[in-house]
DNA sequence: ACACGACCCTGTTCGC
DNA sequence: TGCGAACAGGGTCGTG
């Protein structure tokens, strides 16, 4: 599900109610997500203060006063729901765990956190907090496209001499970290680039206009609240719209969106995922 | 080093 | 209406 602006909207959800608190209860209800989850997790996070959110690509990083950082990864299915007074949910009842529901964080105030993911491709560790970027998930990812550390000309020296398509060069987390299939589409086609153009075969030009597409399109996304495809939700319930903005994704056999454009979205298949493009204007 | 496919798991949607 | 196939935003791993 989550791309970065999805995974950034609800570290944002999530910091007001975690931040500062101490987490009162956690309940663990399955040995293991996509991986085993770490060794006694509920006893380290018991009692723990939550000092921090940050986020580095796609996991939410949870700092806490024990000294480790909780990763977490949504991975394609996976939510955080918030129940407590403040979101108009009740929670006199008992902790009812609905069906995949895998760990429950219970804070001080009595505000829970609920991760929910059905398809049980997300992740979640603990890690030492000074050794997050050399945590195994997170040592060989790319820069943060919204930070400083993205510029053209890093990016042209990636794509360089690499024979694959651009849209799988961009969808390499060790190019750039974040985008995900999404959002990927999105900066090709407002770049004017067909996805399966040759990544080493771009000009200099054109691969450099793809930095700043980058930016727009993740800064306007997490302006929006990120994308909601089916039932995902931002932390607090509300569901992001930047789905209404998508230009090419899921709109095969539709009108392009590129001003004095004719052309129509196509739908192809590349290294087995969806990639929707204007056959017209991505050259 | 690189490129590609299989795989992990469940739920929803689509076509017959 | 029922049923299997296809598909879904993630990433890792093994192969050639």
């Amino acid at each position: 599900m989550p791309e970065l602006p999805e995974v950034e909207t609800v570290r944002r959800g999530l910091a007001p109610v975690m931040e500062g608190r101490v987490i009162a209860v956690a309940q663990v209800n399955r040995p293991d997500l996509r991986w085993p989850l770490p060794e006694r997790m509920a006893e380290r996070l018991t009692g723990a203060r939550v000092i921090g959110l940050g986020r580095r690509s796609k996991y939410i990083l949870v700092a806490l006063s024990t000294a480790e950082t909780l990763i977490i990864h949504l991975g394609m299915s996976g939510r955080m729901i918030i129940a407590g007074k403040t979101t108009g949910q009740f929670l006199h009842a008992a902790p009812v765990a609905a069906k995949h529901d895998h760990v429950i964080l219970e804070m001080d105030d009595g505000t829970r956190i609920t991760f929910n993911d059905a398809r049980r491709f997300g992740a979640m560790d603990l890690c030492p907090s000074d050794q997050v970027e050399r945590h195994r998930l997170l040592q060989d990812l790319g820069p943060e496209p919204l930070g400083n550390s993205l510029d053209e000309d890093y990016l042209c020296a990636r794509l360089k001499g690499r024979n694959t398509p651009v849209k799988a060069a961009l969808l390499d987390q060790r190019v750039v970290a974040g985008l995900g299939n999404i959002y990927v589409c999105e900066v090709l086609h407002r770049c004017g680039i067909s996805p399966r153009r040759k990544a080493g075969r771009l000009s200099q030009r054109r691969a450099a206009s793809l930095v700043p597409a980058i930016r727009t399109v993740l800064d306007e996304a997490i302006l929006a609240g990120g994308s909601s495809l089916r039932d995902y939700r931002q932390a607090d319930g509300e569901l992001g719209y930047f789905q209404h903005a998508f230009r090419v994704y899921g709109r095969e056999g539709q009108a392009c969106r590129t001003p004095g454009c004719d052309g129509q979205v196509r739908r192809i298949v590349q290294s087995g995922r969806s990639t929707y493009y204007c056959p017209a204007c991505q050259t």
